[in-house]
DNA sequence: CGACGTATTGATTAGGCTCAAATCCTGTGG
DNA sequence: CCACAGGATTTGAGCCTAATCAATACGTCG
């Protein structure tokens, strides 16, 4: 893949022009000087549904942006069962710097298009600007955090709390029209059934039942198995368990 | 509290002489210039247990390093519902970079000694300093590797399995004497049965239980309720569920 | 020794799992 | 366009693990 840097748009390669990664994630954190250097060495992809991107244990020399899609983090034991341990949503950044990989598996949980570069270029660039390394704190810090928030949800509640609070989550994800003004949504699940229950520490049975309950009760509409509507994005909060007296 | 300068050990300030985090932790980052000045604003605290460090979305004006003992980081429900989300052994660091405090309450598990100083220092040496960020990023990509692994406990195991894994954690974290030549591990339990259960996200009676289980089962000792001796850690291994492939 | 908090043990209940069957979507080929 | 195949999803019945409610034992500290 050819990059020539564009004469209008100083310094910025051509392939990055149109990202709408480029001022988000951790590419913008990076100078024109970097970015062309990086632009050099990347390549985007197209990435079937289950496709399995990095293996349990496998090394790992490439590092991605995500630019489409969502990206499952898994882990599992022995026998089979397995945990969906974070989702990876545009524009963020997919690899573990600084280690043998941690035992986790990744598999595009829908279409997922990636930009993906070496890892040593990362890991150079990362010595170079301190930018860089700053942008990859702020987002591991992000996701320390999600993750924590996702152990309430597995710990501690119920299964209707469980698919509610999947829901919301997703509904903030994916749809842009979530606003405090409208207060509904509507997005394609980006999992199926079964990854649900990965995700939630459920059966699949268990969500399609909560699922039906919501759908009983009003809180949502369900089209082709995959299309949600939300009319009403506090009742939905309602189900999700009260969050300790600090909002979201 | 007043620091000067060792004349015999160039340049580090008495206070961090003798102290078992100077070479581990953040403060191996730095050099003696900035560990001079973050001396200086620094002191040291005894924390009685059950005292709590920060408040839920209360704001945070400092850092702190744990010097000894175990700090655990807990999320609620509104209704009381509680979940740990996180322990913070020595010696690690405490306090969260660039924002408001992500509803985390911090608490004292058992007897704590911290090594405290204003966030604002930490916050404009890590400008400065590019390998202070990078300490900072490695622990946190560590906290992340454990609340993951975690995630997997709460949401894909059993209750034995669960109490099983939680004890094999804190021998590894406490007991400085698990190697892999002897196998056997003896040490202090930083939580109650109640802690631990909104560790695993179980009640205390089910914590019980299976602690009881694992102690007919030969595989655990357990004296005055905190005391416990594991004779062969394989046994215990074994009764943790097995981990994927990977080892941990 | 007595009192309080912590932990254990017991009996019962219930939420979510398992196994099994029916239904719905998608895509393919006639 | 319709029929069919295959997988995904829903629904149902019964069971089992862990929660709940309740009582007893233990340990620590005054």
């Amino acid at each position: 893949m050819t990059v020539r840097q564009d004469i209008h748009s100083p310094g910025i390669p051509v392939l990055c022009l149109p990202c709408e990664a480029r001022h988000r994630g951790v590419c913008g954190a990076l100078d024109p000087d970097h970015l062309v250097r990086l632009a050099k060495t990347s390549s985007r992809h197209k990435i079937e549904p289950g496709v399995e991107l990095i293996g349990d244990a496998e090394a790992v020399d490439s590092y991605s942006n995500v630019l489409s899609g969502v990206v499952k983090l898994t882990k599992s034991l022995s026998d089979g069962r397995q945990q969906i341990v974070g989702l990876q949503f545009a524009p963020y950044f997919l690899g573990r710097p600084f280690k043998v990989e941690s035992a986790i598996n990744a598999e595009a949980a829908t279409a997922v298009s990636l930009c993906t570069f070496p890892k040593a270029t990362i890991d150079r660039m990362m010595r170079e600007s301190p930018e860089l390394e700053h942008r990859l704190l702020k987002q591991t810090l992000n996701e320390l955090d999600e993750a924590r928030e996702w152990m309430v949800t597995l710990g501690r509640k119920t299964s209707l709390e469980k698919v509610a609070s999947f829901l919301l989550m997703i509904a903030r994800n994916i749809d842009s029209s979530v606003d405090p003004a409208t207060r509904s949504a509507c997005f394609d699940l980006p999992l199926t059934r079964a990854d649900i229950s990965d995700f939630l520490g459920l059966t699949n049975e268990t969500v399609s039942r909560q699922l039906t309950r919501l759908r009983v009760d009003g809180v949502i509409r369900i089209e082709n198995n995959r299309h949600v509507t939300v009319d009403s994005i506090s009742r939905l909060e309602q189900r999700c368990g009260g969050r300790g007296a600090t909002a979201l």
